[in-house]
DNA sequence: GTAGTTGCAAAACCTTTGCAAAGGC
DNA sequence: GCCTTTGCAAAGGTTTTGCAACTAC
């Protein structure tokens, strides 16, 4: 029932795909590049960009671009909102906050014709507010 | 008044400051170059950089980095939403909506000292619209 | 005079891309 | 076999940094 939609099930993506579900980090890119080549170890950098390019261009994933300077990637696909630790950088999900907290009440922005938000909570992880 | 902070004010600081408040574009570091590059032709990038980043922790100006490669600023350091377009990478204020509209409610989140939250919209701008 | 700041250039980063070879379907 | 995808390496773009000269205070 899958469209025949040109992309190919290799197993470089497969084990992307795999690993970033795995995982609840977020992780960038190069983070995910150093996993996934414990288990392809000829796999390039590239290739997890354009991988992970493609795959939260056919929202199977998403890709997490508030906030820092590297973008982070989500496994899950479903709309919900993150909070980053200014300290750490580390990314978690807001679980707590409702996912579709603003609806669709904002239509009207300047003229803007509104497709989306993104929300995003900052503050200190446990383990850096424990440091303090 | 003015605290002692060991931070000096100097024509090159001023000059940045100065365009980027007169600007409600949300310029880049690189836009902002070439503004301040014709009151003072010999200024270097790295230059606008670091006044920007100082600016920016000094409370003074925003830098925002939701969305997109490149970090925008904003001359208004009160708290306030942006809306981004998905086609051109405009930013405008999002006047519309309530600066503080998850107010203090969202305190917990996964253990997280939660210190604030930034909202942005996406979208197509006026121009981009008509275009389609 | 002292310490913060500048200009310049190089380096550091993250991400994208060109290309020939490899591999799904 | 066709066409997508890969690995590799190089390039692209943004941001940071080392350092000597400069300048605000």
């Amino acid at each position: 029932m899958k469209p025949s939609n040109g992309q190919r099930n290799t197993r470089q993506r497969q084990v992307i795909l795999e690993e970033l579900r795995r995982l609840t980090s977020h992780p960038s890119a190069t983070d995910l590049y150093e996993i996934v080549r414990q288990h392809l170890p000829r796999i390039s950098l590239g290739t997890v960009y354009r991988n992970l390019e493609l795959l939260a261009r056919s929202g199977v994933i998403q890709k997490l671009e508030i906030g820092g300077a590297q973008a982070r990637f989500d496994g899950n696909p479903k709309q919900h909102h993150h909070v980053r630790c200014i300290s750490c950088g580390r990314v978690d999900d807001a679980h707590e906050v409702s996912a579709d907290l603003l609806g669709d009440e904002v239509k009207n922005i300047g003229g803007y014709e509104i497709l989306g938000h993104r929300l995003e909570f900052v503050g200190l992880c446990p383990v850096c507010k424990a440091q303090k």
